[in-house]
DNA sequence: GTGAAAGCGCTAACAG
DNA sequence: CTGTTAGCGCTTTCAC
């Protein structure tokens, strides 16, 4: 019994008698043995690790993403490697060190933030990439329609009858808030509002100004301007909390002087009734893991750029009628492939 | 100039010339030379991993803890891998995996549910090991005294005058939930309020219970039975939500008719203006970080117990004085070193 | 100081 | 079907 031909029993592979493939397999399970990942990795030169670098920030996003990730690879013999990255510098390094040093097979690098940061960098890597909420022609990437989701947020304002709309985004440089903006502005367009600077202000700072704390100075800069908008898109769930605590101050009450429609739709937010726009979060994470095994398999595979749909959900900060109850209005998802350039 | 050297080099080893060391760092970069770590730990006979097994709790708890963790190894030269475990038998199967299979030089373990399951298979494991809001003897372990936090909850509404203060707990086979339970107990005990039955209800289900849904449903049924408490403890946040939802059904609102305690301090949901007992989450995840890198260079260290107090933060849900304000009422830490058996 | 050589634990031809 | 023989890329004695 040769060490080869614990090997092959052990990868299942065929040219071994039936007999000695049980004896093996008997004796190696009494053993508790296992085989060592690493010395298998280099004899076969391929890595069963996956590394997943997210940005520092602190949300709920990542944490569903990474979940539909894992489950998405849980059966597929590839371990994942989390790289948090705690600064823009630091997503850079961090993804270096992924992609040479772990030796991942491949990388998913979730949110833009990291993209902007690796920038030309990430183009010479030939290890399997996929970007979720952030696109590169480069790569494969699983998005959200952003641009639809802003866009249909400011529609249901219209429809409600909102005439003086604002908008409370995030830093403008993070990609997700830059595309909900302008869906925000072809809406008015759309429909024959006036788009004005007034009523737009973007928190900035810590996760991009994607926190409370922002939102709500944001729209302090608004009210504080004198401007009286009757219905605001705000480019987060959280920042709508703050949204919504500065509007108290200034004894404007939802969805009665002032509708508020956020985005995310975060399960612990449920509760604050705030109306919003979905993203499929869970999802965008096990489509990339999906994708990614399949670009390990074969990796001259086209480009796949899949971008999902947002729904609007709708609750109290923008209708009394059946308070607490949620209504959806969940829309068709588009998949886009394009070849290589 | 022979590979020896070049590993010398790169290792910071001493004997080599200044010149050639130089030399050797020079080319290295302009290659953008990467070692390849599984063929170090391979030749080194040590991994470079760390595993973290978490339970797949959707909650911000593990997000807090792992980012401690992360942090608190950031400089360490150790990548982590983490292993989400969906269901208890999961979590045996994960853990043998990270520990053998891996080849991780450590584990953290966060999470009862997790010890839980794997229970004696730990034991003869001879990695390094963490454990995390959970305690075994035979391990380092970095946990919130939730005794005491159940203690300082109740003693609260006692001196806020309540009478009848009902406990609403998740599943009690999660030993946090229990604890808490019991700090409720002795509070009750010292200031000489009884302890009934009627006045207790446990939420079970997904997450151990740990949800909205499940503090709603459990609230209900203390309602429904006719009791009407005049103060409520509450295990988590997130089931405390579910309870303001239950009292509102009643007619009762907080701090009013019923004053409520909750436990956690998840930053996502402040605005509530839930009362509730704070834990360190990011601390258990950078004191495990730290102890786990001790632990790595000294095997033979004696077993630590750290347990972190939580803290009493008072909010809307037991006070109207200076609403939407946060008072803390810090208490000092204490750290029990305990030799081994 | 530096190089040659022997593995680390496994896989993958290549013979038998 | 099974054993032998090379490595995978790096570290580490042990000579020189």
């Amino acid at each position: 019994m040769s060490i080869a031909t614990v090997s092959r029993v052990l990868n299942n592979q065929p040219r071994v008698a039936q007999a000695t493939r049980e004896r093996v397999l008997h004796v190696a399970d009494e053993l508790g043995y296992q085989p060592h990942s690493f010395a298998q990795s280099l004899a076969r030169r391929q890595s069963n690790l996956i590394s997943v670098v997210v940005p520092a920030m602190t949300s709920y996003f990542f944490l569903e993403v990474l979940r539909g990730i894992q489950d998405s690879l849980a059966d597929s013999g590839y371990d994942i490697v989390v790289h948090l990255a705690k600064a823009r510098k630091d997503a850079e390094v961090q993804f270096e060190r992924s992609l040479r040093r772990g030796r991942s097979a491949g990388v998913v690098v979730i949110s833009p933030t990291v993209l902007s940061a690796i920038g030309h960098r990430i183009e010479r890597a030939r290890t399997a990439i996929i970007l979720v909420d952030c696109k590169h022609d480069d790569f494969d990437s699983i998005t959200v329609d952003n641009v639809r989701g802003g866009f249909q947020a400011t529609r249901h304002l219209v429809e409600l009858g909102c005439e003086r709309i604002a908008l409370v985004m995030a830093d403008p440089s993070s990609p997700p808030a830059f595309d909900r903006c302008s869906g925000y502005r072809e809406a008015l367009a759309k429909f024959d509002l006036p788009y004005s600077d007034s009523l737009v202000a973007s928190s900035t700072g810590t996760d991009d100004g994607f926190t409370e704390e922002g939102g709500y100075r944001a729209m302090r800069k608004i009210l504080d301007s004198g401007e009286r908008p009757d219905g605001v898109f705000v480019t987060s769930d959280v920042q709508a909390l703050g949204v919504l605590r500065a509007a108290t101050e200034f004894g404007l009450s939802a969805p009665g002087q002032l509708k508020v429609v956020g985005f995310d739709d975060i399960p612990l937010l449920r509760h604050a009734g705030i109306t919003t726009i979905r993203q499929p979060m869970y999802r965008l994470g096990s489509l990339a893991g999906g994708r990614l095994l399949e670009r390990l398999a074969d990796a001259k595979l086209p480009r796949l750029h899949v971008v999902e749909a947002p729904d609007l959900v709708v609750r109290g900060t923008t209708s009394t009628a059946r308070a607490g109850e949620v209504e959806q209005f969940p829309e068709a998802v588009s998949v886009a492939a394009m070849g290589d350039h």
